[in-house]
DNA sequence: AGGCGCTTGTGAAGACGTGCACAAATCGCG
DNA sequence: CGCGATTTGTGCACGTCTTCACAAGCGCCT
């Protein structure tokens, strides 16, 4: 509820506020673009148009055009956009312009992986230091990088001006590691552990949830092969989710 | 781990389980109520209220109400949602009963990691091949599983009735193996390469980008930074999203 | 039995996101 | 220099999602 709305910001000519507050959904999808742009830059391409950039990013041309926008983008009319300058304004609204350091705590199965992940260094991102609760960890090292012990994190804070951190611990032991980054003045908390964060406000949580995604695709799968497998019967509608269906199983690969 | 069976259900079974389409929005929170459940569940409680629930999967009450509303799901005035009812139902609704088979593709760093990821098994999925394009990674053994070479991806599918593709692979081999994938029937594929995927129609692409999401929270954290650093001032003369901004690193530091 | 407090389910309104379709702007070319 | 081809930026309409607010239903207590 904090939409502080700027009274007298002109906005257009000159100079701008701050940051033009963009649609979330914008936000979402600015990433996507600016990895297509270094795609297209790489290929060689100078300019590109919403149509061809749009097709790299998998989405609609008016809706790009119309996310563009919002950052106040300056694309030519019968060109296109400049690859270069566009890159340039969107890692500027980002905040890529800094290469923002990352604390990554725990270091198990997911950790690991996320330690080795080449894709956040290429993308603006410095994985600053590995913590871990466990002691048999502590010492470890996994890409050049010492795990460090999660209580030294104020330390850490400090030294490497931690301006992100991620959870990759078990969900018993998030909301802990949570609390200590939050109160190293971490704001930025990416979520692996499957649980809901509670933190105070101002800090901003995203969540990634493995499991979640698979859930969902089978909720489609599981939809699909419904579908098929149901000619045409119009007749039950909302029908009453039958309350002893433990038993039931492989319910729907039964074409019969 | 256990399913009891609800006393007191009717024995209205049989009815045609003609899945009600739900609102995507809805679809992608029932996996979080559900952990929340399974968590209630564990904790001894044999009912809860949409405010509690809420609570507990982070959600606002009154849009879990509408989305349990929208299975048909019948709580009961005055008390609140019987656990295990309400967890059957939704497993029942999200196609979790059946196991279904994963297939993934892509042994790497990340791929290591899902292979070790025991969130699968716990949430109805079971990981049933690992498959590879790299020779000499084929024959090594993850947790109990021989990674074979993604040419017998025909086989595997047949094998295990793969329902669900994940890739794991770099950006440059992701399309080839969608297309894989495709031919040999999945019609669900989650992508975790940094790209976009072109599939025909019928098949459900998720895509996870671990990089997309600290983007975002660099996003917001250049925000937080821009707004605390300009209180009032109007004047303000950087900004304005300027042409040539490449060199200017670090540029919201800037307070004055 | 009846009333009371609690909780669900939902109508309605508003916020948000999407996509079409077209006017405005720009470039290249004759 | 003007015209046509091209492409952006956006007004508008539509659909989806969220949130509020409240009537209807349920159990418990007297």
């Amino acid at each position: 509820m904090s939409q502080h709305r700027q009274p007298g910001a002109p906005g257009r000519a000159g100079a701008v506020p701050a940051l033009p507050d963009l649609p979330e959904a914008t936000v979402a999808r600015l990433p996507e673009y600016l990895r297509a742009l270094h795609n297209l830059a790489d290929a060689g391409h100078e300019t590109v148009s919403s149509e061809g950039l749009s097709a790299a990013a998998g989405v609609n041309s008016a809706k790009l055009r119309k996310d563009l926008s919002h950052l106040g983008s300056y694309g030519t009319r019968g060109v296109g956009y400049d690859v270069a300058l566009l890159i340039e304004q969107i890692e500027y609204v980002l905040g890529l312009t800094q290469r923002r350091a990352v604390a990554l705590v725990g270091v198990g199965n997911l950790g690991h992986a996320l330690a080795g992940y080449d894709g956040f260094a290429s993308r603006g991102f410095r994985i600053a230091a590995l913590l871990d609760a466990d002691p048999s960890r502590v010492g470890e090292e996994i890409n050049g990088l010492v795990v460090r012990h999660v209580d030294e994190l104020p330390a850490v804070a400090t030294e490497e001006s931690i301006a992100i951190g991620v959870i990759a611990t078990p969900a018993a032991a998030a909301q802990r590691v949570a609390d200590q980054l939050v109160s190293v003045g971490v704001t930025s908390i990416l979520n692996f552990a499957p649980c809901v964060l509670s933190v105070p406000e101002g800090v901003d949580v995203r969540k990634v949830d493995l499991a979640i995604e698979l859930q969902i695709l089978s909720f489609h799968e599981h939809r699909k092969a419904s579908l098929t497998a149901l000619p045409a019967t119009g007749g039950s509608a909302l029908t009453a989710l039958p309350g002893g269906l433990a038993a039931t199983d492989t319910q729907e690969a039964i074409g019969t």
